[in-house]
DNA sequence: CATTGATACATGATATATCAAAAAGGGAGC
DNA sequence: GCTCCCTTTTTGATATATCATGTATCAATG
């Protein structure tokens, strides 16, 4: 969770911002949900200054989205949208992780096989909140190897716009494996360090994820005008 | 300009992120400048709330930096930054080129022709604004026919990192075309409709660009410690 | 003359106050 | 019971005040 833990010694608004991008990420903000200044300043102790600051980070993110004038809540995306996250995705993930294999050991890929097995385990429980930090946490560990900090902070942006889709997603269809999970044909491919391979694993990750999103937003889509 | 000249209802601290975001751009920002916001304020003749609120969005695009709780300055890129950015860049910008593709007519041509004419005549005059300003034009007008506006987002990001060493790359290096300049042959690619073509001149043109970057950054760097 | 420490000052960070616009609620009229 | 208009309330936007911390200055001391 690196990214997240650094909450300290940094200004209220960018420890605020921290916070809320995480839960962003992690799905516990529903698209569509209303977020007010003042309740928020107010359930955090602080005043409303620093909470505006983050909140208009986030607009800018595009993970929250701001209503002219008016009011504030988690962005609604739409299916073009989603698409067009997955076409950037596209190109920028498999480079992140052929970037960091180099800087892979055998240590690190013990590491991710650890955190895929939470991931695994969590899905079986129906932990899906735990299961997507899992998954968060499997990818950034190798995306944070390519020594790219820009990228990654590209790909952060990016999840933080696509994390609360999760939150329909779970009941919906979510994760459909009609093989083995992708993550094992990512980490076969960085024990070989098959660059190739490991480019089209992520590839493939990320369409098979992208599947469920898909197929939800095509059914919402009709009465998501507004 | 598009994307600059929406400046009117629109949050104060939104127009004061806008239009130093064209600053930076243009290369009217020297790296390393600070920036005070009580000052920028007063210049602006507004209060000091909606400057802090755009310079700490600049600060998060990788424009500006702050040094922790102190002061903010336009920021230095090292080589190593500068290269990322570009490598990122490469990966994006032909992709977003060829996604405008399909959306390039005649007169679309045509207009990118007065635009690279006007580029040429201005670096003929040393008005190296003007270049700068034509040369973004020049791009931002094809990616914009790209129908993928995160990426023009993306991507809009990475230039204003990018416009401050602008000032530093003129008197030193600048433009050095060994042949004829890749915005023809981009020109021609759009002509013919060839996707593949486009793609590598946007290559050729980025790294073309960047050699002047390189080159400077480089001799600058043992300095640049700080 | 150099060094150090205390004080004044500058600046970013946060809190609070004020404003304007939008939404919500409520009552009068049909 | 429904609609329209007015009032009240809520909320984001901006301005101002206060706080904390870093920096610079300068004098006292060795």
């Amino acid at each position: 969770m690196q990214a997240f833990t650094d909450i300290q010694s940094k200004s209220l608004s960018a420890q605020i911002y921290s916070q809320l991008r995480y839960q962003l990420m992690a799905a516990r903000m529903q698209p569509g949900v209303r977020l007010k200044i003042r309740e928020l300043a107010q359930s955090l102790g602080t005043s409303e200054t620093p909470v505006r600051e983050a909140l208009l980070q986030l607009v800018r993110d595009g993970a929250l989205e701001m209503k002219p004038g008016y009011y504030i809540r988690v962005r609604r995306l739409t299916l073009n949208e989603y698409l067009e996250t997955r076409e950037i995705r596209l190109m920028l993930e498999p480079h992140a992780a052929v970037k960091a294999l180099p800087h892979v050991d055998k240590a690190f890929i013990e590491q991710l096989e650890k955190v895929h097995e939470t991931l695994i385990r969590a899905e079986a429980d129906k932990d899906y909140p735990a299961a997507l930090l899992a998954n968060y946490e499997f990818h950034f560990l190798i995306y944070r190897r390519s020594g790219m900090p820009q990228l990654i902070e590209i790909l952060e942006r990016l999840w933080i716009q696509i994390g609360p889709l999760l939150n329909y997603l779970y009941p919906f269809g979510h994760p459909s494996y009609d093989g083995p999970h992708q993550h094992l044909h990512i980490l076969e491919a960085l024990r070989k360090r098959d660059a190739e391979a490991l480019a089209e694993a992520f590839r493939a990750d990320l369409i098979e994820g992208g599947r469920a999103f898909v197929r939800y937003l095509e059914s919402i889509e009709p009465e998501a005008t507004q």
